[in-house]
DNA sequence: GTAGAGGCTGGAGTTGACTCCAGGTCAACA
DNA sequence: TGTTGACCTGGAGTCAACTCCAGCCTCTAC
């Protein structure tokens, strides 16, 4: 079990930020050590680091709310689901595909200005060079 | 030429956020019309929409002024350099490399994250198949 | 020439996502 | 046993990036 600054630590989150999710009911409260502080499992470190990497792709909290909402875990359901099933199955079949199309969008914008920040970045190079050359 | 509603809604932005824009020196102020309506040339679109481009990259708007940062411009200097010259594209040089770094961890990122999600989206793709079938 | 849609300015308000603080508690070590 | 550093809570503050507003102006169409 790890404590709040490790797993800041090892997450990429700060503290700060660990308590806000908590508070906003992003993620569900941690176990809690005898004395009151929080005690965090391996399970709820990867999922504060899987947060961290929808993060960094541009989800919103609401919408990471929204996808982690509650629940249960589908893997090896019985059929037919149950109308909340599917319900919750589409829901995140929704969310997860609006988002892709999103990162798609941003996947190829930022192909996009890689290349021109190299071009630009050769361009200054180049200039480097020949000042260094013409000394 | 085109109004400040036309380049809305040509490059997504809303008209708020590109008088805002302006406001904060990021874009410089386009042609008025002789009654004082801005007047946005097909090029100030391209750059608009350009913006709207790295904006999607996640680039902050202070970022992005240091990428537009025109001031002169290099293209055909004389050797050897102004040393004003060379500290100018040697701090270019910096602040664009660092970008790139920085773009291209997301990049990978975001690849990952797209990967995943892909895989996501198949399995809850699968359960709702087989539910189709089960009926 | 007037109605109505769209645009102008300066400034205030909002939203999302933290970040910091005061005043206290907990835990490990000397 | 005392000190030190990490952690606790509730709540206030901050920051970026818009977004909205009031009161006035411009433009186009009838």
């Amino acid at each position: 079990m790890y404590s709040i600054g490790q797993a800041a630590e090892l997450t990429g989150f700060s503290i700060d930020t660990i308590r806000y999710y908590e508070k906003i009911g992003l993620t569900k409260p941690p176990e809690r050590s005898p004395g009151g502080l929080r005690s965090y499992s391996e399970d709820d470190l990867k999922l504060l680091s899987s947060l961290h990497c929808l993060k960094r792709t541009g989800l919103a909290l609401e919408e990471m709310k929204a996808f982690l909402q509650e629940g249960r875990c589908f893997a090896n359901p019985a059929f037919p689901l149950s109308g909340e099933d599917r319900e919750a199955i589409e829901s995140r079949t929704r969310i997860l595909g609006e988002h892709l199309i999103r990162m798609e969008a941003q996947y190829r914008a930022l192909a996009d200005v890689i290349g021109q920040t190299k071009e630009k970045l050769d361009f200054y190079q180049d200039l480097l060079n020949k000042e260094a050359a013409a000394k």
